[in-house]
DNA sequence: AGCCTATGGTGCC
DNA sequence: TGGCACCCCTAGGC
Protein backbone atom coordinates (compact mmCIF):
# COMPACT_ATOMS: atom_id res chain seq x y z
CA UNK A 1 0.00 0.00 0.00
CA UNK A 2 1.13 3.19 -0.99
CA UNK A 3 2.09 6.29 1.23
CA UNK A 4 -0.87 8.28 0.06
CA UNK A 5 -3.25 5.60 0.79
CA UNK A 6 -2.44 4.48 3.82
CA UNK A 7 -2.30 8.69 4.97
CA UNK A 8 -6.16 8.34 4.65
CA UNK A 9 -6.40 5.83 6.97
CA UNK A 10 -4.20 6.82 9.26
CA UNK A 11 -5.33 8.35 12.27
CA UNK A 12 -5.04 11.74 12.83
CA UNK A 13 -3.03 13.44 15.39
CA UNK A 14 -5.41 16.13 17.09
CA UNK A 15 -3.64 18.29 19.10
CA UNK A 16 -5.24 20.77 21.81
CA UNK A 17 -5.08 24.33 22.61
CA UNK A 18 -5.08 26.16 25.48
CA UNK A 19 -8.54 26.32 26.04
CA UNK A 20 -8.31 29.84 27.34
CA UNK A 21 -7.23 30.69 23.31
CA UNK A 22 -10.44 31.50 22.53
CA UNK A 23 -9.33 30.48 19.10
CA UNK A 24 -12.49 28.24 18.22
CA UNK A 25 -12.45 25.41 15.40
CA UNK A 26 -14.78 27.74 13.29
CA UNK A 27 -11.81 30.65 13.13
CA UNK A 28 -10.04 27.51 11.87
CA UNK A 29 -12.68 27.12 8.70
CA UNK A 30 -12.62 30.87 8.31
CA UNK A 31 -9.20 30.51 7.44
CA UNK A 32 -9.54 27.75 5.05
CA UNK A 33 -12.19 29.64 3.47
CA UNK A 34 -9.96 32.76 3.11
CA UNK A 35 -7.87 30.61 0.79
CA UNK A 36 -10.26 30.56 -1.70
CA UNK A 37 -12.03 33.86 -2.09
CA UNK A 38 -10.55 37.11 -3.69
CA UNK A 39 -9.25 39.49 -1.44
CA UNK A 40 -11.37 41.34 0.75
CA UNK A 41 -11.68 45.42 0.24
CA UNK A 42 -9.68 45.43 3.26
CA UNK A 43 -7.24 43.83 1.34
CA UNK A 44 -7.19 44.91 -1.43
CA UNK A 45 -6.58 48.30 0.70
CA UNK A 46 -3.63 46.70 2.50
CA UNK A 47 -2.31 45.64 -0.84
CA UNK A 48 -2.79 49.41 -2.41
CA UNK A 49 -1.50 50.73 0.54
CA UNK A 50 1.92 48.53 0.29
CA UNK A 51 2.46 49.45 -3.25
CA UNK A 52 2.09 52.90 -3.00
CA UNK A 53 0.38 54.69 -0.07
CA UNK A 54 -1.56 56.66 -1.83
CA UNK A 55 -5.21 55.03 -0.60
CA UNK A 56 -4.46 56.11 2.64
CA UNK A 57 -6.62 59.25 2.38
CA UNK A 58 -9.40 57.65 0.10
CA UNK A 59 -9.89 54.91 2.82
CA UNK A 60 -9.80 57.84 5.38
CA UNK A 61 -12.71 59.40 3.77
CA UNK A 62 -14.83 56.56 2.82
CA UNK A 63 -15.36 55.24 6.04
CA UNK A 64 -16.08 59.30 7.30
CA UNK A 65 -12.94 59.41 9.29
CA UNK A 66 -10.97 62.91 9.72
CA UNK A 67 -7.48 62.08 7.67
CA UNK A 68 -5.60 62.39 10.72
CA UNK A 69 -1.95 62.14 8.53
CA UNK A 70 -2.37 63.35 4.28
CA UNK A 71 0.98 61.90 3.18
CA UNK A 72 2.56 59.73 1.03
CA UNK A 73 3.87 56.47 3.36
CA UNK A 74 7.46 56.05 2.02
CA UNK A 75 8.66 52.80 1.85
CA UNK A 76 11.51 52.22 4.10
CA UNK A 77 13.84 49.22 4.88
CA UNK A 78 12.45 48.10 8.58
CA UNK A 79 15.95 47.05 9.24
CA UNK A 80 17.86 49.43 7.83
CA UNK A 81 15.78 52.60 7.32
CA UNK A 82 16.77 53.61 4.48
CA UNK A 83 14.38 53.82 1.51
CA UNK A 84 14.54 52.19 -1.74
CA UNK A 85 13.87 48.38 -1.05
CA UNK A 86 12.29 46.30 1.93
CA UNK A 87 13.08 43.39 4.11
CA UNK A 88 10.52 41.40 5.48
CA UNK A 89 8.60 38.61 5.40
CA UNK A 90 6.81 38.50 2.14
CA UNK A 91 4.66 35.93 2.46
CA UNK A 92 6.05 33.12 4.17
CA UNK A 93 9.53 34.06 2.73
CA UNK A 94 12.15 36.49 4.44
CA UNK A 95 13.60 38.95 2.48
CA UNK A 96 17.05 40.06 3.93
CA UNK A 97 17.74 44.06 3.67
CA UNK A 98 20.82 43.97 1.12
CA UNK A 99 22.78 46.36 3.82
CA UNK A 100 23.40 43.87 5.88
CA UNK A 101 26.03 40.57 6.16
CA UNK A 102 24.29 37.64 4.97
CA UNK A 103 21.92 36.32 8.09
CA UNK A 104 23.52 33.11 7.52
CA UNK A 105 27.04 32.61 7.26
CA UNK A 106 27.41 36.62 8.45
CA UNK A 107 30.06 37.61 5.35
CA UNK A 108 28.82 41.31 3.32
CA UNK A 109 28.21 41.10 -0.15
CA UNK A 110 24.70 38.68 -0.36
CA UNK A 111 21.99 37.99 0.98
CA UNK A 112 20.76 34.46 2.80
CA UNK A 113 18.87 33.86 -0.42
CA UNK A 114 22.38 33.83 -2.68
CA UNK A 115 24.20 32.78 0.38
CA UNK A 116 26.75 29.74 -1.27
CA UNK A 117 26.77 27.94 2.38
CA UNK A 118 22.39 27.43 1.45
CA UNK A 119 21.45 24.10 1.65
CA UNK A 120 18.07 24.39 1.19
CA UNK A 121 17.25 26.85 -2.13
CA UNK A 122 14.31 26.71 -4.28
CA UNK A 123 11.67 27.28 -1.46
CA UNK A 124 13.26 24.76 0.75
CA UNK A 125 13.95 21.45 -1.86
CA UNK A 126 17.04 20.27 -1.65
CA UNK A 127 19.28 19.59 -4.87
CA UNK A 128 19.34 16.33 -4.83
CA UNK A 129 23.17 16.21 -5.07
CA UNK A 130 23.39 17.62 -1.55
CA UNK A 131 21.37 14.52 0.10
CA UNK A 132 22.75 10.74 0.70
CA UNK A 133 25.24 10.72 -1.76
CA UNK A 134 27.48 8.67 0.14
CA UNK A 135 29.17 6.57 -2.35
CA UNK A 136 31.55 3.81 -1.81
CA UNK A 137 34.60 5.33 -2.24
CA UNK A 138 33.87 8.08 -0.03
CA UNK A 139 33.74 5.71 3.07
CA UNK A 140 36.96 3.71 1.67
CA UNK A 141 38.43 7.03 1.61
CA UNK A 142 37.24 7.87 5.60
CA UNK A 143 38.51 4.62 6.80
CA UNK A 144 41.75 5.25 5.95
CA UNK A 145 41.65 8.24 7.79
CA UNK A 146 39.59 7.17 10.50
CA UNK A 147 39.74 4.07 11.64
CA UNK A 148 37.45 4.01 14.12
CA UNK A 149 34.45 4.24 11.59
CA UNK A 150 32.67 1.00 11.32
CA UNK A 151 32.86 -1.28 7.96
CA UNK A 152 29.09 -1.00 7.76
CA UNK A 153 27.51 2.52 8.44
CA UNK A 154 24.40 1.16 9.91
CA UNK A 155 21.50 2.32 8.04
CA UNK A 156 19.93 5.74 9.82
CA UNK A 157 15.98 6.21 10.62
CA UNK A 158 15.17 9.47 10.79
CA UNK A 159 12.58 10.02 13.78
CA UNK A 160 10.54 12.58 11.32
CA UNK A 161 7.31 12.54 12.47
CA UNK A 162 5.58 13.95 15.65
CA UNK A 163 4.26 11.10 17.70
CA UNK A 164 2.87 13.06 20.34
CA UNK A 165 2.87 16.45 21.56
CA UNK A 166 2.10 18.44 24.79
CA UNK A 167 1.20 21.95 23.47
CA UNK A 168 1.79 24.41 26.20
CA UNK A 169 3.67 22.01 28.50
CA UNK A 170 5.47 24.50 30.01
CA UNK A 171 4.62 28.01 31.11
CA UNK A 172 7.91 29.61 29.99
CA UNK A 173 9.73 28.23 27.27
CA UNK A 174 11.93 24.93 27.51
CA UNK A 175 15.95 25.17 28.38
CA UNK A 176 16.78 21.68 28.66
CA UNK A 177 15.76 18.14 28.06
CA UNK A 178 17.02 14.97 29.57
CA UNK A 179 15.75 10.89 28.95
CA UNK A 180 15.66 8.79 31.24
CA UNK A 181 18.48 6.23 31.85
CA UNK A 182 16.70 3.46 32.19
CA UNK A 183 12.50 4.24 31.27
CA UNK A 184 12.59 4.56 27.80
CA UNK A 185 9.38 6.95 27.96
CA UNK A 186 10.32 9.29 30.33
CA UNK A 187 11.26 12.73 29.34
CA UNK A 188 12.98 14.94 32.03
CA UNK A 189 12.02 19.04 30.92
CA UNK A 190 13.53 22.70 32.49
CA UNK A 191 12.10 25.72 31.66
CA UNK A 192 12.81 29.12 31.90
CA UNK A 193 10.83 29.20 35.02
CA UNK A 194 12.42 27.29 37.13
CA UNK A 195 10.35 24.21 36.89
CA UNK A 196 10.89 20.69 36.03
CA UNK A 197 8.98 18.38 34.03
CA UNK A 198 8.67 14.59 34.06
CA UNK A 199 6.31 12.93 30.95
CA UNK A 200 5.30 9.63 30.31
CA UNK A 201 5.17 10.28 26.57
CA UNK A 202 3.52 6.55 26.30
CA UNK A 203 0.66 7.44 28.51
CA UNK A 204 0.86 10.80 27.08
CA UNK A 205 -1.56 12.59 29.56
CA UNK A 206 0.92 11.19 32.39
CA UNK A 207 2.89 14.46 33.39
CA UNK A 208 4.03 15.62 36.35
CA UNK A 209 5.24 19.71 36.78
CA UNK A 210 7.84 20.27 39.50
CA UNK A 211 7.66 24.31 40.44
CA UNK A 212 9.02 24.54 43.64
CA UNK A 213 12.91 23.32 42.89
CA UNK A 214 14.34 26.52 41.45
CA UNK A 215 12.93 29.70 41.32
CA UNK A 216 14.45 30.84 37.56
CA UNK A 217 15.38 28.83 34.69
CA UNK A 218 17.10 25.34 35.22
CA UNK A 219 20.01 25.06 32.88
CA UNK A 220 20.89 21.75 33.02
CA UNK A 221 19.44 18.00 34.50
CA UNK A 222 21.48 15.19 34.55
CA UNK A 223 20.29 11.72 36.40
CA UNK A 224 22.33 10.39 39.37
CA UNK A 225 24.49 7.41 38.23
CA UNK A 226 23.73 5.10 41.01
CA UNK A 227 19.60 6.07 41.53
CA UNK A 228 17.54 6.41 38.42
CA UNK A 229 14.73 8.22 40.37
CA UNK A 230 17.25 11.14 41.53
CA UNK A 231 18.35 14.46 39.27
CA UNK A 232 20.17 16.84 39.75
CA UNK A 233 20.18 20.28 38.19
CA UNK A 234 21.89 23.25 37.80
CA UNK A 235 19.86 26.60 37.75
CA UNK A 236 20.67 30.82 37.30
CA UNK A 237 19.06 30.72 40.48
CA UNK A 238 22.66 29.68 42.11
CA UNK A 239 21.87 26.10 43.37
CA UNK A 240 22.19 22.43 42.33
CA UNK A 241 19.15 20.12 43.68
CA UNK A 242 18.93 16.94 44.09
CA UNK A 243 14.94 16.11 43.38
CA UNK A 244 13.35 12.63 43.96
CA UNK A 245 11.20 12.38 41.21
CA UNK A 246 9.02 10.03 42.41
CA UNK A 247 8.18 12.67 45.28
CA UNK A 248 9.34 15.79 43.91
CA UNK A 249 10.98 16.25 47.06
CA UNK A 250 14.48 18.07 46.75
CA UNK A 251 17.17 19.24 48.58
CA UNK A 252 19.99 21.92 47.76
CA UNK A 253 23.02 20.82 47.41
CA UNK A 254 25.16 24.04 46.36
CA UNK A 255 23.71 27.54 46.95
CA UNK A 256 25.79 30.30 45.67
CA UNK A 257 23.58 33.05 46.81
CA UNK A 258 23.31 32.08 50.84
CA UNK A 259 23.01 35.98 51.34
CA UNK A 260 20.24 36.00 48.99
CA UNK A 261 19.60 39.19 46.81
CA UNK A 262 22.58 41.64 46.41
CA UNK A 263 22.19 43.25 43.25
CA UNK A 264 22.76 41.78 39.81
CA UNK A 265 26.55 42.06 40.01
CA UNK A 266 26.67 39.91 42.90
CA UNK A 267 24.02 37.31 41.51
CA UNK A 268 25.67 33.89 40.86
CA UNK A 269 23.73 31.13 37.57
CA UNK A 270 24.99 28.05 37.59
CA UNK A 271 25.24 26.79 33.67
CA UNK A 272 27.03 24.23 32.78
CA UNK A 273 26.52 20.50 34.94
CA UNK A 274 27.79 17.08 34.41
CA UNK A 275 28.22 14.54 36.13
CA UNK A 276 31.50 12.10 36.45
CA UNK A 277 30.47 9.01 37.76
CA UNK A 278 34.03 7.59 37.59
CA UNK A 279 35.33 10.10 40.16
CA UNK A 280 32.06 10.48 41.68
CA UNK A 281 31.91 14.13 41.35
CA UNK A 282 28.88 16.76 40.39
CA UNK A 283 30.68 19.29 38.26
CA UNK A 284 29.09 22.69 38.19
CA UNK A 285 30.12 26.11 36.55
CA UNK A 286 29.00 29.43 37.09
CA UNK A 287 28.27 32.90 35.63
CA UNK A 288 31.85 33.89 37.02
CA UNK A 289 33.84 31.64 34.91
CA UNK A 290 34.33 29.21 38.40
CA UNK A 291 33.94 25.41 38.27
CA UNK A 292 32.14 24.26 41.69
CA UNK A 293 32.06 20.29 42.75
CA UNK A 294 30.12 18.33 44.31
CA UNK A 295 30.89 14.79 45.98
CA UNK A 296 28.37 12.77 44.51
CA UNK A 297 28.13 10.14 47.21
CA UNK A 298 27.77 12.67 50.08
CA UNK A 299 26.74 15.58 47.96
CA UNK A 300 29.15 17.50 50.26
CA UNK A 301 30.61 20.65 48.64
CA UNK A 302 34.60 20.07 47.60
CA UNK A 303 36.37 22.97 48.32
CA UNK A 304 37.12 25.83 46.74
CA UNK A 305 35.73 26.62 42.99
CA UNK A 306 38.37 26.67 40.62
CA UNK A 307 38.46 29.75 37.68
CA UNK A 308 38.48 27.49 34.22
CA UNK A 309 37.25 30.25 31.88
CA UNK A 310 37.73 34.37 31.90
CA UNK A 311 36.65 35.53 35.02
CA UNK A 312 33.71 37.28 34.78
CA UNK A 313 31.93 35.24 32.23
CA UNK A 314 29.97 32.61 31.80
CA UNK A 315 30.67 29.27 31.38
CA UNK A 316 27.85 27.44 29.77
CA UNK A 317 28.67 24.12 29.09
CA UNK A 318 30.08 20.90 30.85
CA UNK A 319 31.06 17.68 29.97
CA UNK A 320 32.72 14.70 31.12
CA UNK A 321 34.17 12.38 28.41
CA UNK A 322 32.53 9.03 28.13
CA UNK A 323 35.80 6.88 27.60
CA UNK A 324 38.20 8.87 29.49
CA UNK A 325 37.38 9.61 32.50
CA UNK A 326 40.07 12.58 33.48
CA UNK A 327 38.52 14.60 30.64
CA UNK A 328 36.32 17.43 31.03
CA UNK A 329 35.29 19.98 27.92
CA UNK A 330 34.25 23.04 29.08
CA UNK A 331 32.70 26.11 27.13
CA UNK A 332 31.71 29.55 27.78
CA UNK A 333 31.41 33.37 26.90
CA UNK A 334 34.96 33.70 26.46
CA UNK A 335 34.80 32.16 22.94
CA UNK A 336 36.61 29.32 24.14
CA UNK A 337 36.36 25.56 24.88
CA UNK A 338 38.52 24.07 26.69
CA UNK A 339 40.05 20.67 27.70
CA UNK A 340 40.67 19.61 30.86
CA UNK A 341 42.63 17.04 33.12
CA UNK A 342 40.50 16.36 35.91
CA UNK A 343 43.78 15.54 38.08
CA UNK A 344 45.34 18.97 37.18
CA UNK A 345 42.37 21.43 37.56
CA UNK A 346 43.95 24.92 38.06
CA UNK A 347 43.54 28.34 36.06
CA UNK A 348 45.00 28.34 33.21
CA UNK A 349 46.09 24.85 33.20
CA UNK A 350 43.79 22.88 30.44
CA UNK A 351 44.79 20.89 28.35
CA UNK A 352 43.73 22.55 25.27
CA UNK A 353 41.80 25.78 24.32
CA UNK A 354 39.60 25.52 21.52
CA UNK A 355 38.87 29.20 19.73
CA UNK A 356 35.88 30.40 18.65
CA UNK A 357 34.68 33.48 16.69
CA UNK A 358 31.89 34.14 19.57
CA UNK A 359 30.30 32.47 22.23
CA UNK A 360 30.44 28.80 22.50
CA UNK A 361 27.08 27.23 23.38
CA UNK A 362 28.01 23.55 24.05
CA UNK A 363 30.75 21.81 23.39
CA UNK A 364 30.39 17.64 23.47
CA UNK A 365 32.56 14.39 23.25
CA UNK A 366 31.24 12.06 20.68
CA UNK A 367 29.04 9.83 22.44
CA UNK A 368 30.88 6.21 21.78
CA UNK A 369 34.91 6.94 22.14
CA UNK A 370 34.99 10.00 23.60
CA UNK A 371 37.68 11.17 20.76
CA UNK A 372 35.71 13.74 18.73
CA UNK A 373 34.18 17.17 19.52
CA UNK A 374 31.24 19.16 18.41
CA UNK A 375 30.73 22.55 19.19
CA UNK A 376 27.85 25.15 18.89
CA UNK A 377 28.74 28.95 18.25
CA UNK A 378 27.20 31.85 18.29
CA UNK A 379 29.11 33.02 14.83
CA UNK A 380 26.11 30.58 13.03
CA UNK A 381 29.10 27.37 12.75
CA UNK A 382 29.14 24.02 14.02
CA UNK A 383 33.01 23.00 14.91
CA UNK A 384 33.96 19.23 14.34
CA UNK A 385 37.47 18.00 16.08
CA UNK A 386 38.06 14.60 14.38
CA UNK A 387 40.15 13.65 17.00
CA UNK A 388 41.26 14.85 20.12
CA UNK A 389 44.93 13.47 19.63
CA UNK A 390 45.42 15.19 16.69
CA UNK A 391 46.32 18.60 16.45
CA UNK A 392 43.64 21.18 17.93
CA UNK A 393 44.81 24.36 16.71
CA UNK A 394 41.64 24.66 14.39
CA UNK A 395 38.96 22.28 14.02
CA UNK A 396 38.46 19.69 11.41
CA UNK A 397 35.24 21.14 10.00
CA UNK A 398 33.64 24.36 10.08
CA UNK A 399 29.59 23.82 9.26
CA UNK A 400 27.59 27.39 8.14
CA UNK A 401 23.87 26.69 9.98
CA UNK A 402 21.58 29.16 11.15
CA UNK A 403 21.73 28.48 14.87
CA UNK A 404 21.68 32.52 15.88
CA UNK A 405 21.32 33.78 19.36
CA UNK A 406 18.91 35.67 20.20
CA UNK A 407 18.13 36.70 24.03
CA UNK A 408 14.45 35.19 23.41
CA UNK A 409 14.88 31.84 22.49
CA UNK A 410 17.31 29.13 24.33
CA UNK A 411 20.68 29.10 23.11
CA UNK A 412 20.43 25.82 20.33
CA UNK A 413 22.76 23.36 20.87
CA UNK A 414 23.99 20.74 18.39
CA UNK A 415 23.99 17.23 19.90
CA UNK A 416 25.70 13.75 18.72
CA UNK A 417 23.00 10.63 18.19
CA UNK A 418 24.03 8.75 21.41
CA UNK A 419 23.03 5.83 19.09
CA UNK A 420 24.79 6.58 16.17
CA UNK A 421 27.96 4.55 16.42
CA UNK A 422 30.10 5.98 13.46
CA UNK A 423 29.55 9.51 15.66
CA UNK A 424 28.57 11.30 12.38
CA UNK A 425 24.78 12.17 12.71
CA UNK A 426 23.78 15.22 14.95
CA UNK A 427 21.39 17.43 15.28
CA UNK A 428 20.35 20.89 15.82
CA UNK A 429 17.32 23.16 15.37
CA UNK A 430 17.39 25.45 12.76
CA UNK A 431 16.62 29.38 13.61
CA UNK A 432 16.19 30.43 10.32
CA UNK A 433 12.75 29.88 8.22
CA UNK A 434 12.12 28.61 5.03
CA UNK A 435 9.03 28.55 2.57
CA UNK A 436 7.21 25.31 3.04
CA UNK A 437 4.80 25.36 0.41
CA UNK A 438 3.63 28.51 2.22
CA UNK A 439 4.37 28.27 5.87
CA UNK A 440 7.20 29.45 7.30
CA UNK A 441 8.50 26.81 9.48
CA UNK A 442 11.83 26.55 10.90
CA UNK A 443 13.15 22.57 10.70
CA UNK A 444 15.14 20.82 13.22
CA UNK A 445 18.43 19.76 11.07
CA UNK A 446 20.14 16.02 11.30
CA UNK A 447 23.87 16.61 9.44
CA UNK A 448 26.30 14.01 8.94
CA UNK A 449 29.04 15.85 11.27
CA UNK A 450 31.72 13.71 8.79
CA UNK A 451 30.99 16.24 5.39
CA UNK A 452 28.28 18.89 6.53
CA UNK A 453 25.77 17.09 4.12
CA UNK A 454 21.79 17.52 5.54
CA UNK A 455 20.84 14.03 6.16
CA UNK A 456 17.41 15.90 7.13
CA UNK A 457 15.69 18.45 7.99
CA UNK A 458 12.23 17.66 9.87
CA UNK A 459 9.39 20.09 10.91
CA UNK A 460 5.49 19.95 11.05
CA UNK A 461 3.10 22.79 9.77
CA UNK A 462 1.83 22.44 13.42
CA UNK A 463 5.07 23.67 14.63
CA UNK A 464 5.71 27.21 13.48
CA UNK A 465 7.81 28.15 16.71
CA UNK A 466 11.55 28.01 16.66
CA UNK A 467 12.93 24.53 18.20
CA UNK A 468 16.51 25.46 19.86
CA UNK A 469 15.84 22.49 22.02
CA UNK A 470 16.70 18.93 20.78
CA UNK A 471 17.64 15.37 22.10
CA UNK A 472 18.12 12.19 20.88
CA UNK A 473 16.90 8.82 22.49
CA UNK A 474 19.60 7.20 23.88
CA UNK A 475 18.32 4.18 22.95
CA UNK A 476 15.08 4.50 20.73
CA UNK A 477 14.15 5.81 17.25
CA UNK A 478 13.39 9.09 19.05
CA UNK A 479 13.66 12.95 19.17
CA UNK A 480 12.57 14.86 22.03
CA UNK A 481 12.07 18.14 21.19
CA UNK A 482 11.39 21.69 23.34
CA UNK A 483 9.93 24.29 20.85
CA UNK A 484 8.49 27.69 22.69
CA UNK A 485 6.81 26.25 25.73
CA UNK A 486 5.66 23.14 24.11
CA UNK A 487 7.11 19.23 23.66
CA UNK A 488 7.26 17.18 21.19
CA UNK A 489 8.23 13.62 20.28
CA UNK A 490 8.80 12.72 16.58
CA UNK A 491 9.47 8.72 15.73
CA UNK A 492 10.49 7.57 12.22
CA UNK A 493 7.59 8.00 9.90
CA UNK A 494 8.13 4.33 8.46
CA UNK A 495 8.05 2.62 12.04
CA UNK A 496 4.94 4.37 12.68
CA UNK A 497 3.15 2.97 10.12
CA UNK A 498 4.40 -1.02 10.41
CA UNK A 499 2.98 -1.15 13.82
CA UNK A 500 -0.61 -1.01 14.22
CA UNK A 501 -0.06 -0.38 18.40
CA UNK A 502 1.76 2.21 17.52
CA UNK A 503 -0.89 3.78 15.16
CA UNK A 504 -3.30 3.52 17.77
CA UNK A 505 -0.96 5.57 20.24
CA UNK A 506 -0.33 8.33 18.07
CA UNK A 507 -4.21 8.98 17.84
CA UNK A 508 -3.82 10.39 21.70
CA UNK A 509 -5.13 13.87 22.05
CA UNK A 510 -2.53 15.84 24.16
CA UNK A 511 -3.46 18.72 25.85
CA UNK A 512 -2.11 22.13 27.51
CA UNK A 513 -1.39 22.38 31.02
CA UNK A 514 -1.12 26.84 31.64
CA UNK A 515 -0.60 26.47 34.92
CA UNK A 516 -0.93 30.02 35.59
CA UNK A 517 -4.89 29.88 34.39
CA UNK A 518 -7.29 28.85 36.62
CA UNK A 519 -10.47 27.10 36.24
CA UNK A 520 -8.77 25.34 33.43
CA UNK A 521 -6.72 22.85 34.56
CA UNK A 522 -5.28 20.44 32.38
CA UNK A 523 -7.70 17.76 30.60
CA UNK A 524 -6.82 14.89 29.25
CA UNK A 525 -8.05 14.27 25.81
CA UNK A 526 -8.97 10.58 25.21
CA UNK A 527 -8.71 9.14 22.18
CA UNK A 528 -12.17 9.16 21.00
CA UNK A 529 -12.50 11.19 17.98
CA UNK A 530 -15.44 13.17 19.15
CA UNK A 531 -14.36 14.24 22.20
CA UNK A 532 -14.78 17.98 22.86
CA UNK A 533 -12.91 19.54 20.22
CA UNK A 534 -13.10 23.34 21.05
CA UNK A 535 -9.91 24.86 20.45
CA UNK A 536 -8.17 22.01 18.67
CA UNK A 537 -6.77 21.76 15.09
CA UNK A 538 -6.46 18.46 13.61
CA UNK A 539 -3.06 18.36 11.58
CA UNK A 540 -4.07 16.80 7.89
CA UNK A 541 -0.77 16.71 5.90
CA UNK A 542 1.32 16.32 9.03
CA UNK A 543 4.49 15.50 8.12
CA UNK A 544 6.19 17.43 6.03
CA UNK A 545 9.62 16.12 5.88
CA UNK A 546 12.53 16.22 3.45
CA UNK A 547 10.12 15.84 0.61
CA UNK A 548 7.83 18.06 1.62
CA UNK A 549 4.43 17.13 0.98
CA UNK A 550 1.55 19.50 1.37
CA UNK A 551 0.42 20.39 4.78
CA UNK A 552 -2.40 22.16 6.02
CA UNK A 553 -1.49 25.25 7.91
CA UNK A 554 -2.77 26.74 11.13
CA UNK A 555 -3.66 29.75 11.46
CA UNK A 556 -0.50 31.12 13.24
CA UNK A 557 1.83 30.24 10.41
CA UNK A 558 2.85 32.77 7.95
CA UNK A 559 1.28 31.80 4.86
CA UNK A 560 1.76 33.53 1.39
CA UNK A 561 -1.23 34.70 0.11
CA UNK A 562 -2.19 33.58 -3.33
C1' DA B 1 -4.74 43.49 14.86
C1' DG B 2 -1.29 45.56 16.83
C1' DC B 3 1.39 46.94 20.73
C1' DC B 4 4.37 45.54 24.43
C1' DT B 5 7.89 43.16 26.80
C1' DA B 6 11.27 39.92 28.73
C1' DT B 7 16.29 41.04 28.94
C1' DG B 8 21.69 38.41 26.45
C1' DG B 9 25.61 39.68 24.09
C1' DT B 10 28.39 42.90 21.67
C1' DG B 11 30.95 46.70 20.44
C1' DC B 12 32.11 51.28 21.17
C1' DC B 13 33.60 54.94 24.04
C1' DT C 1 36.88 48.26 32.95
C1' DG C 2 32.17 49.86 33.01
C1' DG C 3 28.34 52.02 31.10
C1' DC C 4 25.32 52.13 27.36
C1' DA C 5 23.07 51.87 22.96
C1' DC C 6 21.92 48.67 19.73
C1' DC C 7 20.20 44.43 17.80
C1' DC C 8 17.30 40.93 11.19
C1' DC C 9 13.12 35.77 10.98
C1' DT C 10 10.51 35.57 19.17
C1' DA C 11 6.27 34.35 21.50
C1' DG C 12 2.64 35.24 23.97
C1' DG C 13 -0.37 38.27 26.58
C1' DC C 14 -3.31 42.15 26.64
Amino acid sequence: MGTRNRRKTDPEIVFARDTDSELSSSEEEEEEEEDNRPLSESEEEDEAVKNGGKIELEKNKAKGKAPITVKLIKKVCKVCKQPGHEAGFKGATYIDCPMKPCFLCKMPGHTTMSCPYRVAIDHGILPTSHRNTKNPIDFVFKRQLQPRIPLIKPKYVIPDQVHCAVIRYHSRRVTCLEFHPTKNNILLSGDKKGQIGVWDFAKVYEKNVYGNIHSVQVNNMRFSPTNDDMVYSASSDGTVCYTDLETGISSTLLNLNPDGWQGRSSWKMLYGMDINSEKGVVLAADNFGFLHMIDHRTNDNMGEPILIHKQGSKVVGLDCNPVQPELLLSCGNDHFARIWDMRKLQPRASLSDLAHKRVVNSAYFSPSSGTKILTTCQDNRIRIWDSIFGNLDSPSREIVHSHDFNRHLTPFKAEWDPKDTSESVIVVGRYISENYNGAALHPIDFIDSSNGQLVAEVMDPNITTITPVNKLHPRDDVLASGSSRSLFIWRPQEKTEMAEEEKKDRKIIICSGDSKKKGKKQKRCSDDEDDDDDGMFSSKGKNIKVNKSQGKTTKSTRKTKS
